[in-house]
DNA sequence: GCACATAGTGTCGAAAAGGATACCGCAATG
DNA sequence: CATTGCGGTATCCTTTTCGACACTATGTGC
């Protein structure tokens, strides 16, 4: 479950942005919805383009997405287990806000010098 | 110091998502930006209209903001202190992405009921 | 028989975020 | 003299988040 960053959303006007943000809130969040607006990704596809999310932390941020009825989880009951994930209309929603996310990010989101070189 | 969700933002291409939301990251940034699009605030304005928000907490979400170049921090060195608040213009640069925020969240993020009547 | 791939789950512990409360100096106000 | 408003700090504590690591069952290939 996301961090419920406040119990009343009328606390303030604005307070729908922090709403929203509750959703896409979760350390990988972001960039599972990226990835997942590409199309359907499998389990472990999703977990090979986020190299640094460990398994559980992937499952969790999953389970979370689909709790808040974002992303479709569909099962194949087949022996090598098969987990198809896939965007809700909900989720293909968000496009317009994640969009937004990335166009400012690429903009001023600056690689750090430092960081893209040391990253230390 | 905002929660550094990636040590690289280059882990994966959707990775710029996750770094504007490290700067909007934290329990009452984003409210505090969308009341400073109505304009210059004062400390003690800010707070009367975030009333859920402790003293300490606003202090800390305005330093960060302040830190990452978002907001000015004003110092009238008057003897009754008085400290304005402002963005700057890579914080106003953020407004297509609060607002985006705002949208997605008006339609989607459903007040609850007892707040949704309040809010009428 | 052994490792590998699939899609997970369980447990532990560190670190960070966030909340409560008390305190600061100073001026004006009552 | 006491209180209020200003813009904060300092301290303590709880909750949440996140990462590391081990473990599961099943089927296939070697």
């Amino acid at each position: 479950m996301p961090r419920i960053r406040h119990e009343r959303f009328d606390c303030s006007p604005g307070c729908t942005v922090e709403g929203t943000l509750r959703y896409i809130d979760g350390k990988w969040k972001g960039v599972v919805l990226y990835h997942l607006f590409e199309g359907t990704l499998r389990f472990n596809e999703i977990r090979r383009r986020i190299p640094n999310c460990t398994q559980r932390m992937l499952t969790n941020q999953l389970r979370e997405l689909e709790a808040d009825g974002l992303i479709a989880r569909k099962i194949y009951p087949e022996v090598p287990p098969k987990v198809e994930y896939s965007l809700t209309p909900r989720g293909r929603s968000l496009e317009p806000v994640i969009t937004a996310l990335k166009v400012w990010g690429d903009a001023n989101v600056t690689l750090a010098p430092e960081v893209s070189q040391a990253a230390a």
